[in-house]
RNA sequence: GGGGCGGUAGCUCAGCCGGUCAGAGCAGUGGACUCAUAAUCCAUCGGUCACGGGUUCAAGUCCCGUCCGCCCUACCA
């Protein structure tokens, strides 16, 4: 059972520049699931997401498109990405944007105070830089060069030399918190999710961790540092901050108390920011370090990790304009184990949309209330005589709310769901086996249908509060048809078998109607 | 090069410390039923658990090697 504390939840910022696939779709759906799950079962919740919109890349593109930086990042806000969170149906409870005041002013104020306090100091960057790529190359970008670049170190993409560079810069003493957070990974095992994300971020922290150069003076479409207004704030450090300044950090202690730390949620690419050079700069500004990191996996698609630039990035859309935004939340948690990789295919997705959503749970919810609405005139009856087959009913609906509350404790919501549809597939076997269509046709059974139904009924309830994080437009429809009280998503999903019955059921559309197979 | 993960029924995947571990869902097949979105329920077909060795009374389950896929990391021409 929830016990009301809060639960800060945070996804990572989408890149303008982007274009919103499935992908960032997935991360936000899980965090929205997994935020309304908590909400709805008590705790203080609060989910954020927002954009990331400094940088080089957006400077270059925007002054292509003959706009400022800003006017193109407001543009792209405002037409790809908060529309994206419409199309799947986030509710999310703040957006922000790194060009927003709150953000920018109060990166100035946490790196002043690292500043001053001596975590970050003049240094210079030495690197290979390729004039094509227009930037700064790891050593494992580079190639050995052929032909008339033979005997040198050329770029991989370009395979063109490269030049060596040096570039003032400042930079933060990352490595100075090598073995504290040795420690923290050492005593919180749960700090880094799953598991095999915790070992490759041990061992990366263990094979050394070298300064970080937090600035760029190449460029001004940034963050000025406050100190030297030449410089811009490297953008990943820029961006990893917004998930304090959302919740007043540097302006509103009581909010930023009341909400930190937070549980972050990012792909298994991103981790590494966050497990490692998030923490060590919460470390440095004496922060709470946060609850936990998570990386889940990738989406592939015919095997292949799905990525923009290989073309087989899918927009939310394709799915949605089909399905619609529940079946996509729906599907994404549960046919993945969530921190693993997942195959993405139509056919699974089409076939889970059948099997689960239109003829396990839509059906089962118009068979019952059908059955109410014919042999009561839709007026909800009392359980009169609850046999044991109702108490195994009972069970499996107190069974599947504790499951799933716990699974979603873990960060499993296809743990959650898979532990929901058992009382899917219960209330389906029930009705079939109580045969009230049999009973009906006696008026002797009466009291037994009225059981039956009852019973029936309790489990549908049940079914449309446990799954109104996932599929909430279905659980709402399903809730009015019921004639329940208030609004599903207010029920406590951590009680959700203890729901207040309705009195008279409506007509109720297919929850999720058969899609005509062409594709 | 080093390290890690994975390769189990047509498909997607469970199988923790070795001994009902050969499983689930979907698909397929047969039957029952009609309240319901031609839905539901029951039954059933189906796998040399990547390959080759080894340890053991007993191995998808441990060890060694090989092949394939992926990830992290380091790179000498």
């Amino acid at each position: 059972m929830a016990d009301g504390s809060s639960f800060y939840i945070t996804t990572p910022i989408f890149y303008v520049n982007d274009v919103p696939h499935i992908g960032h779709a997935y991360t936000e759906v899980a965090a929205d699931v997994l935020a309304r799950w908590h909400r709805q079962g008590g705790d203080e919740t609060w989910m954020l997401t927002g954009t990331d919109e400094h940088g080089q890349k957006i400077l270059r593109t925007a002054t292509a498109n003959g706009v400022t930086p800003k006017e193109w990042a407001d543009k792209l806000v405002e037409t790809s990405w908060k529309p994206l969170l419409e199309t799947i149906d986030i509710a999310n409870d703040d957006f922000i944007r790194t060009t927003d005041e709150r953000h920018e002013a109060n990166v100035q104020k946490f790196l002043q105070h690292l500043y001053d306090e001596g975590h970050i100091y003049t240094g210079e960057y030495e690197g290979f830089y390729c004039v094509g790529c227009e930037e700064y190359k790891q050593p494992s970008d580079l190639v050995a060069g052929t032909g008339e670049y033979e005997g040198q170190q050329v770029c991989a993409i370009h395979s063109k030399p490269v030049e060596l560079l040096h570039e003032k810069n400042y930079f933060f003493r990352m490595s100075a918190f090598a073995d504290r957070l040795l420690a923290l990974y050492e005593e919180r095992p749960d700090f880094v999710q799953p598991e095999s994300a915790r070992n490759e971020v041990v061992s990366f922290v263990k094979s050394g961790l070298s300064d970080l150069s937090i600035s760029r003076s190449t460029f001004d479409w940034g963050i000025k540092v406050p100190w030297d207004e030449s410089h811009v704030v490297y953008v990943w450090f820029d961006a990893l901050l917004n998930y304090i300044t959302a919740i007043g950090y540097g302006e509103d202690t009581d909010e930023f108390a009341k909400r930190w730390p937070a549980q972050h949620l990012v792909g298994k690419d991103i981790l590494r920011f966050h497990a490692v050079i998030w923490p060590a700069m919460l470390l440095a500004a004496g922060l709470e370090v946060p609850r936990g990191v998570f990386g889940h996996g990738w989406l592939l698609v015919g095997g292949e990790k799905m990525s923009k630039s290989k073309l087989t990035g899918i927009a939310p859309e394709q799915i949605t304009d089909t399905f619609g935004s529940d079946a996509f939340r729906y599907y994404f948690l549960r046919a993945i184990s969530f921190g693993q990789d997942g195959s993405f295919s139509w056919e699974d997705l089409s076939a889970r949309y059948q099997a689960e959503l239109a003829n396990g749970f839509g059906n089962l919810a118009s068979r019952v209330v059908a059955m109410i609405t014919r042999y009561r005139e839709g007026v909800v009856p009392a359980s009169v005589a609850p046999g044991e087959a109702e108490a195994a009913i009972a069970e499996v609906e107190r069974r599947a709310t504790d499951a799933s509350w716990a699974a979603i404790g873990r960060i499993a919501p296809h743990e959650a769901i898979a532990a929901v549809w058992e009382l899917v597939d219960a209330l389906n076997g029930y009705v079939t086996e109580q045969e009230p269509w049999v009973l009906a046709k006696d008026p002797a059974n009466a009291e037994r249908l009225d059981t039956v139904l009852a019973t029936a009924y309790h489990g549908v309830g049940t079914l449309a509060v446990l799954l109104s994080p996932v599929v909430p437009k279905a659980a709402a429809k399903l809730w009015s048809a019921l004639g329940a009280p208030g609004k599903v998503q207010d029920v406590r999903v951590d009680r959700a078998h203890e729901w207040s019955l309705g009195a008279q059921v409506s007509a109720l559309e297919p929850l999720f109607p058969r899609i005509e197979t062409t594709a």
